[in-house]
DNA sequence: AAGCGTTATCATAACCGTTCTCAATTCGAT
DNA sequence: ATCGAATTGAGAACGGTTATGATAACGCTT
């Protein structure tokens, strides 16, 4: 259960909508939701959080450094818990699970081409879509 | 200026829409265009072409292999023309001007990362956020 | 614990990029 | 030139997201 002083932390009243949506993103198996998403799951706990509201907190959130919004390759924003490591996604362009991974050598080059052409790196975003064969996806080709 | 026949030979009926879009793109100086800034242009050459036509051609465009659509950072699809040659974006959050480049070493790890986990791999998405600051940025800082 | 200015919430309307609809037009094979 | 099929243009519709405005909760200060 999160605690209100996380929210108070990072200047946000502690409000039980708050609270609501940061405990779902601690709890929950899905790491990557959307905001609809998070608005169906807290209806399913009995929390009667408005849509809006959960857009507003989202963004408060991304805002303060709690989350990371990414938008991958649907017209949905997604979000994740931002627990400081960074890393890049690999989509599975069937059933839509996402897995991480950090390759020093990917952001390494990407230094070294920003700076090469004079620029001044804030911030990448790479994502690799793939179909997730030899995994469990319930969306692979039945046989 | 381009010829009809490069519009049949993907199986498109060469109409006037559709030629002048491919002219801009092959034209113009500006190489990732949104579908309202092509709009835009259209009018200014005097071009009576509807916004829906436009998405309408782009998307056609884009699955014939003429175009390739980004997402990029913003909330606008920006469109190219795709001449074969793969290549990642190297994008200026101040003025929006984008650079390309490639870099086979990036290219290598991402086919084994996936490959390590099970996936295989269709595509990916990579774009470098940066400031231009050592080019010629209309937004650089003033000093 | 009461009062009060501030901040948050809810419901709903507005927004914006994009897609759909459908009558009118254009294309191109005959 | 003719005719059927494909395409177009204007505007309505759509879907995700953000803004609005009225109400409620917060948290000081007394």
């Amino acid at each position: 259960m999160s605690h209100p002083s996380d929210l108070k932390n990072i200047g946000l009243k502690a409000t039980l909508p708050r609270l609501k949506i940061l405990d779902l993103f601690e709890q929950s198996s899905k790491r990557h939701m959307t905001a609809e998403e998070v608005y169906k799951l807290l209806q399913d706990d009995g929390q009667d959080i408005g849509l809006a509201t959960v857009y507003r907190v989202l963004t408060q959130f991304e805002q303060a450094g709690l989350l990371i919004r990414h938008h991958f390759d649907s017209d949905k924003a997604v979000f994740e818990l931002n627990e400081g490591k960074h890393h890049d996604h690999l989509v599975c362009l069937q059933c839509g699970r996402v897995e991480e991974f950090y390759d020093a050598e990917i952001e390494k080059r990407q230094k070294k081409i920003a700076q090469e052409r004079g620029f001044n790196i804030h911030d990448h975003s790479l994502q690799i879509y793939a179909d997730c064969v030899k995994n469990a996806c319930p969306h692979r080709p039945k046989k």
